[in-house]
DNA sequence: CTTCAATATCTCAGTACTGTAATTCTCAAC
DNA sequence: GTTGAGAATTACAGTACTGAGATATTGAAG
């Protein structure tokens, strides 16, 4: 499982748009080995856009499953485990605070409290000045899981993206910041122009 | 929904190492609002990892949000577009060809494929030299789909990544696949070192 | 020819959620 | 004090897969 096994293959790669959309990281734009005259022609913008939509999908994959698997080993699953992770870090938290900083949908906050409740690591509270709302909390033995596996999660985060240098983790982290923002901010067009 | 709602909070945030860690980008590490002097430290290793884990989630949920949106009108997922894609630029693809590509399971490929043939946009052909395989191939109702909807969702998606210039978009596009490939090449340690 | 490990696909139960609707409660306006 | 829009959580059905195992086939070795 190397990665995409350049076996070429009698792929008559029609000549359209350079390849690349899906979700989980597609095809990946060859350099068009056909075209007319041997000239390189620049990239779209759509083209440019696409392969980073790729790349985007392929990397978030990779380091998720590195991720995942280090939760896995505690029976808990990446969802979860940012639960525990931002209440630990932030204290208690009304669940519709802890809805929006992991990103889940509010049927997913109520499931996943109520699991990780099952499993005795977070307990709900109620608030005093809004009775529609409650607190999650770390319990005793939660608070002590997290002290036990964040430094482990974070060697492990730390040892998959280690392909990348401090200054390139840097220089990533300020793009896809910008990219990420944006990308929220803009609105989601359902079509309806 | 701009974002993170700076309110702040009571928070009082444990003086641990910065937060960050979930997966669909939690928390996001603030400057340290007590420490013993104003000194400001600077970011280990792990912080840094872990932001860029943070960011890298949450960009990738944020544009994937609009590549739903674009191919739901159509009534796809995206790893049914995504199929149907790599077998627009491609030509008919053995099942495990497909499978590496969109990097699905294998039941998820068989599933996938029975969906869209339910649709009448793919159908199974076999395989002349190895009666275990077949390949997957697009029908002309799925050639014509895609032929229709590959160019708005390339837009769609142009423009969910318009918060990065294309000279940012090609930074962005080195150093992530940079990071992809090293992530994917690393073995997944279950924790039986 | 047999054996058998390896490969390709399929089956199917299980999982981790999402999305919609229902319920409960708040707050501002009348 | 009522009314009603809106917010916070929950309930629940549905979805899009995953992962492990089953089945069929291949190809190399004996």
């Amino acid at each position: 499982m190397s990665e995409e096994s350049r076996t070429a293959r009698k792929g008559r790669s029609r000549g359209r748009t350079s390849s690349a959309a899906a979700v989980k990281a597609p095809s990946g734009a060859r350099p068009a080995e056909g075209r007319p005259a041997g000239r390189a022609r620049a990239a779209s913008a759509e083209d440019t856009a696409l392969k980073l939509w790729v790349v985007l999908a392929r990397s978030q994959l990779a380091v998720a499953r590195h991720a995942e698997a280090d939760v896995a080993r505690h029976g808990l699953t990446l969802a979860e485990f940012a639960i525990l992770e931002v209440l630990y870090h932030r204290g208690p938290l009304l669940l519709g605070e802890v809805q929006r900083k992991i990103l889940v949908s509010s049927g997913g906050v109520t499931y996943l409290v109520d699991r990780l409740a099952g499993k005795g690591l977070v307990e709900r509270r109620e608030c005093a000045h809004d009775r529609r709302a409650r607190y999650a909390a770390l319990t005793p033995a939660g608070e002590k899981l997290v002290a036990r596996i964040f430094p482990e999660h974070a060697r492990s985060i730390a040892r998959a993206v280690s392909g990348l240098s401090k200054t390139e983790q840097l220089q990533a982290i300020t793009l896809l910041r910008k990219l990420g923002t944006s990308a929220a901010d803009l609105p989601i067009s359902d079509g309806t122009s």
